[in-house]
DNA sequence: TTCGAGAGAGTAAACGTTTAACCTAAGAGT
DNA sequence: ACTCTTAGGTTAAACGTTTACTCTCTCGAA
């Protein structure tokens, strides 16, 4: 008695039929057997702990039910609120997600690609990269589905979900317009980002100019997404640029870092500066006060991105509808914000 | 010409040479082949694109190279933190992650483990458990590697790792004594938590007795580790508790919430309440001022989770040794503990 | 009675690898 | 001239499934 796993061959041993049979009852089929094998056939399995392999499974079938994530950083509120909904509905489906930390690296990138077309995993998540027409190319060249959530393709027409990024800064600057400031700040994300960085600030500027407040440069610095580059952003503008009543940044995490940079200046928030961020992850709760911000539903997209993915895998159908998926995004009032008297 | 991926058999066809000798120069064994072969096959393999394919691999080697990853929550910054490592360390072992989102629930957990079962994982990193017992047979019944991070086992003897957490909250304590506070609070964890909770609510205890500071019920309050968890317990305490003017709370999320909560009752930090956290999340260093807290090395204890799992998949050798592993804590002084005069 | 159909199976190939066992020719050693 | 060894291979089984084919009954209809 080997201390193996049991496999289809065992249970077909000692019910005394063949593994085709087995292999029948066990996927349910409803015909090819009789009642009476079934019942035994089921009864033995368990008895053995038999369990299929689903390594030999996606052998013959060509489907693992598997599939790749790659993250520019695993860590970090952003990605991991987005995997969660992809995990989620991929569980919901019968998926298993493998994850990988690209860290921004292109060798890495390309070295997890390879692993995964090994592995041959049915379609690939492609996460929130900063510049979307980079691996185009590679990503295509997989031949299998893949999509891209919070990043755009560039000249491959990959499927891709994300948030209007024009609209919501827009929005986001139109209320603090209505809000009563004229004189509003932006700490804009990665000059030349053309996914979160340039639309971001072109929504900011429409909003100005719709409002007839004119655009400054004087009045935008640039980050790069991240607490320290908020914080050195708001430095540079408390600095050099015109008084200015309000603020707003393209990320929560700059936002948090310019408040907290303006704070040490000995501004009060909102009292003497209102913020609105950008993202609503978890911290943008936790400080104090709490930060009025868009909110990208992450997690929502994360899910739809399993959904659209695993759609292709399993339809050739419905694969060129539906190229494109726009979220809603929503501001979130909290309490950075101070009303200006007119 | 079909347009499948191509197989050993192509590469083999194309050189006029057998499967097994593409076989062996893929993988470079030193014998079995002259160098005009190994160029040949090298070279053709390249030429069409050859890839081997993984799960053809593991079905004959009965290894797959992939780990699973089980979490209660895989968004929250905690666990993020700690699959960033377990990744690291695993793809630096050429080993890839399949991540699980528990959700904390009994089903969920139970049909992932068959899943990961069927899937032939190598082994399995249980993170962050809060009841260590109610997985224990299951696990063992995986007949595969096991490693527990942040968490102990119960009966089976599983390996673990994890940061001595009765000495680190009596090192918070004694630090807050050493500033001259005498009436020291906790928002402690869960209650009947033994793994996370019990023990630092045992070494705030033991700190206070130590410094002939009796312990006082009334100032210890109840959270769920959660951000309004620790507000909740902050506003119990203001109301029932005498004066206080330090308070350790079990989690950055529990403290950031008593502080939030404390400032509603205008109380100021650390003017007015010194405070010191556990864990060293991100927004430690986000919020305003920043907190003083105990800082878990999440990452670190991810990767060694890794090593440890991968050691013992690989050599069945040093399979006992190690069954547990502390990581050193480390106080990270920050804003929120203000020294009190004598 | 004979035939056909359907139920209830079994056989064997295939999926893409790895690897033990075997084969053959060319030198080397005697 | 003979044997031994070795380099450079080939053959075929095995891994655990799925599935197209085939086979053999039994039963009902003509």
């Amino acid at each position: 008695m080997a201390n193996r796993e049991p496999t289809i061959k065992d249970v077909a041993r000692k019910c005394g039929v063949s593994v085709a049979t087995v292999s029948r009852v066990i996927h349910g089929l409803g015909a090819g057997y009789s009642d009476r094998t079934r019942d035994l056939v089921l009864k033995t399995a368990d008895e053995l702990g038999y369990r299929p392999n689903a390594i030999a499974r996606g052998l013959v079938n060509k489907r693992t039910h598997t599939i790749g994530v790659l993250f520019p950083d695993v860590s970090g509120s952003f990605s991991s609120e987005l995997l969660r909904g992809i995990e989620e509905e991929a569980h919901e489906r019968g998926f298993s997600v493998i994850v990988c930390n690209t860290a921004r690296d292109g060798e890495r990138t390309a070295k997890y690609l390879r692993m995964l077309r090994e592995k041959q995993v049915d379609g690939i998540v492609f996460a929130s990269y900063f510049d979307p027409a980079a691996y185009d190319a590679e990503l295509a060249a997989m031949r299998m589905p893949v999509v891209l959530v919070n990043t755009m393709p560039g000249a491959a027409a990959l499927p891709y979900i994300k948030v209007d990024d024009r609209l919501a800064a827009r929005e986001a600057t139109d209320y603090l317009l209505r809000q009563g400031h004229r004189d509003i700040a932006m700490i804009a994300g990665t000059r030349n980002d053309p996914v979160a960085g340039q639309p971001r600030l072109a929504g900011y500027r429409e909003a100005l100019e719709a409002a007839d407040v004119p655009y400054r440069e004087e009045l935008v610095a640039y980050g790069d997404f991240r607490l320290d580059g908020g914080r050195r952003a708001m430095e540079r503008l408390l600095e050099t640029a015109p008084p200015f009543t309000a603020l707003f940044a393209a990320s929560d995490e700059m936002a948090v870092g310019g408040i907290n940079a303006a704070r040490e200046r000995g501004l009060a928030i909102p009292a003497d500066l209102s913020v609105v961020g950008y993202d609503d992850l978890i911290y943008a709760r936790m400080v104090h006060p709490p930060l009025t911000t868009i909110r990208q539903p992450l997690a929502e997209m994360g899910s739809r991105a399993s959904d659209v993915l695993i759609a292709r895998i399993q339809e050739e159908d419905r694969a060129l509808e539906a190229g494109e998926t726009i979220m809603p995004h929503r501001l979130i009032e909290r309490g950075t914000v101070r009303p200006l008297r007119a």
